[in-house]
DNA sequence: GAAAGTCTGTTGTTTAAGCCACATTTTTAT
DNA sequence: ATAAAAATGTGGCTTAAACAACAGACTTTC
């Protein structure tokens, strides 16, 4: 993996290359590849190791014994995951971390991070870093709760496709996920969440094909 | 405020007094008393401040247009609030902050952590301070969705209590919610909650009155 | 290009949550 | 102590979501 690829990232911002490398080097990052529909970080296990998703994207999931999926985050490239558990490296996860794609992953020991504090360093950096992404993180999550607080189902794809055409300012974008994954999103059943999909488009409120939407106003 | 007071916090975890003084004074700290109810923090506002909870308790909420209530999450003394606000001070919150009951409510402008960076200060211990509130308040938000991911009534129930029971290590604890902010906070219907309710105990699954709750096992 | 597999949408039935009106209990105020 | 107010619980009706079974469309693979 090129450095030039990292500089770009959130968390590496202000920093030099030589500074990337040597917290490269510092927090033992290692880079592997991973199988569209693996899950390889397992809900009840620790982890001392975030992850940065270098292509392809992942998804935060929780599965119940009673087989029901829950997806909490998607997680696309340039972006970050566990690194709540690795920073908590005391912590069970909650969820599972599964490949939506074939997927090169980048996996940092932030533990690291504490040992011998030189100021100035990229440690420093670093952790104000962190610190930003963790804080977007908590949005994610507060959004996702928005989206699910609504009863109905047709509440909840509003509040969704909303957030998302506002996330990129225009009324037509498609969304990440396909009809399963946005049930599981949603905490709603695939099947009605299709019908509702149908009768919103047959009113005119919105249009959409596969992953294509497009809001209408009235 | 009395800075003895505050050496407890793990935003002053590892700080001297005197550099608990400087931070206040840094980051123009300022007490506040707030009267039970009020929402002093709103929904579309920006933030500068980050609040700590020194007496009371606090609701984070989210009303909306049609008045559906959400509670996202209850924040007790010693507790943090409204940082992932002040940290990012350009978005607006989605949420209002509400008094559950009077209040002693201290701000911390922490935008000027950033500014006169000078190492070995109180503003680093103060920085990794931020970073592990910011993980753990990742964690409660996580963990509230998992308690509204079940479908049902019973199950979100179930699923808020053990966990309850397990933060107290015992079966037998008290909630912080009454009956409509327990609604609130999983997203059900309060009158069905109390039929719920009223049918688990008659199972023999958890005995309760008013706020005590008791999980009995098979 | 045929076959297998995946994804999406349809119909109909069952079940449970939402909701209204009201009864009962508990708390607060005077 | 009594009245007023707030919190909690009950019964019954309505409605919408869950679920199961299946049909059609679209992909992928060989």
């Amino acid at each position: 993996m090129i450095s030039s690829e990292l500089q770009k990232l959130v968390l590496f911002r202000n920093m030099t290359e030589t500074e990337i490398l040597d917290a490269l080097r510092g927090l033992h990052s290692m880079e592997k590849h991973i199988k569209k529909g693996s899950i390889f970080l397992h809900a009840g296990d620790t982890t001392n190791a975030m992850g940065i998703v270098l292509e392809g994207s992942v998804t935060i999931e929780s599965n119940d014994m009673w087989g029901n999926k829950t997806i909490l985050s998607l997680v696309g490239a340039g972006q970050y995951f566990a690194e709540t558990y690795a920073l908590l490296p005391d912590e069970p996860m909650l969820v599972d971390v599964r490949a939506n794609e074939d997927c090169r992953i980048l996996f940092l020991y932030i533990g690291y991070l504490s040992e011998s504090w030189s100021s100035g360093s990229w440690k420093e950096k670093i952790l104000k870093n962190l610190l930003l992404i963790s804080s977007h993180k908590n949005l994610q999550l507060s959004g996702r709760s928005f989206h699910t607080s609504p009863k109905s189902c047709r509440g909840r794809l509003l509040s969704y496709l909303n957030s998302i055409s506002k996330q990129k300012h225009s009324l037509e974008f498609d969304i990440p996920f396909d009809r399963q994954q946005l049930a599981d999103y949603l905490n709603l059943e695939r099947t009605n969440m299709s019908k509702e999909l149908g009768k919103m488009q047959n009113e005119g409120i919105i249009i959409f094909r596969k992953n294509h939407f497009k809001l209408i106003q009235p």
